[in-house]
DNA sequence: TTACCATATTATAATTATTATTGTCAAGTA
DNA sequence: TACTTGACAATAATAATTATAATATGGTAA
């Protein structure tokens, strides 16, 4: 089953024209289908689990590689570190005040982007950050 | 001029409940009416010019104070630094993508926060970055 | 299959942004 | 006046990220 779903990634990943390793595999994999938009440490915590020897410097090269492939997607929405999102389909986020979790949004708002045009910018995309309090938050009285 | 605009800072703030202090009044005539979203480097940048004995932290402190009294926002759209935005009034922005130059966008594009809800998200603000490039930027070729 | 080489990995140093700590001072107050 | 409070500055500490340099390895061409 995890075989499969790593042969899986292989596949996806074979004639990329980026040289596949097993670390960049552990990292492929772990991202594929993630819904969490995790940080670079996120991710390092998992993949250093099967590879002890994982430096952090590989974790931040493989993203910036796949970031510049367009295969992964930076969000800027978390103040002070950046989180990544494989899923490169155009969609907004909802955004947990408290714990900072990310959940997704896939809604298309149909915004008019003319207001950019206007103003002589070249307006190429648009996200929606939607901020609150998840569900397990909502619950805890703090909501510093 | 500038000791009329400072008097109408001072006038402003005179009964806000925290101290005012010549740096806090340098770091809030700074912010008054500017819509360059700074980084806390660049209002250290500007205000030391005046006060030459500025520290870093003093910055940080007053920003720190202006946001938690609901009087600055603190913009999480720049990768790596949080940029600060004294007009309290929603709107949303245009991001260059290339000198990452920010401009303000007015305009209510009524979105449908309900989306939130469905996913028990209590939703309470939201955020449209509109990404592109700016008038300047369009010439140069490089975009990346 | 093997030898080669461009590129990936690792350890580590350096940088950047931010937060925490601490001693000092100045304004307000009993 | 003595006491309290909070702001300031210097500086240390931390977190996130990027850069450097030596070594190792995946992919390919002979
Ligand atoms: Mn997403
Ligand atoms: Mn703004
Ligand atoms: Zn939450
Ligand atoms: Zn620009």
């Amino acid at each position: 089953m995890v075989k499969f779903a790593m042969n899986l990634v292989l596949e996806k990943y074979k004639d990329s024209g980026f040289k596949m390793t097993p670390q960049r595999l552990a990292i492929l994999e772990y991202l594929e289908g993630n819904t969490e938009h995790p940080s670079a440490e996120e991710i390092y915590r998992s993949v250093i689990r099967k590879f002890p020897t994982m430096s952090f410097a590989t974790v931040y090269n493989t993203l910036e590689m796949l970031v510049s492939r367009g295969r992964v997607m930076e969000l800027s929405i978390d103040a002070g570190k950046k989180r990544f999102d494989p899923d490169m389909v155009p969609h907004h986020h909802l955004i947990c005040r408290r714990c900072r979790c990310i959940e997704d949004v896939f809604e298309d708002f149909s915004i008019d982007v003319s207001s950019g045009t206007k103003r002589n910018f070249e307006v190429t995309g648009h996200h929606i950050a939607f901020y609150g309090f998840c569900p397990s938050c909502q619950d805890k009285n703090d909501k510093g």
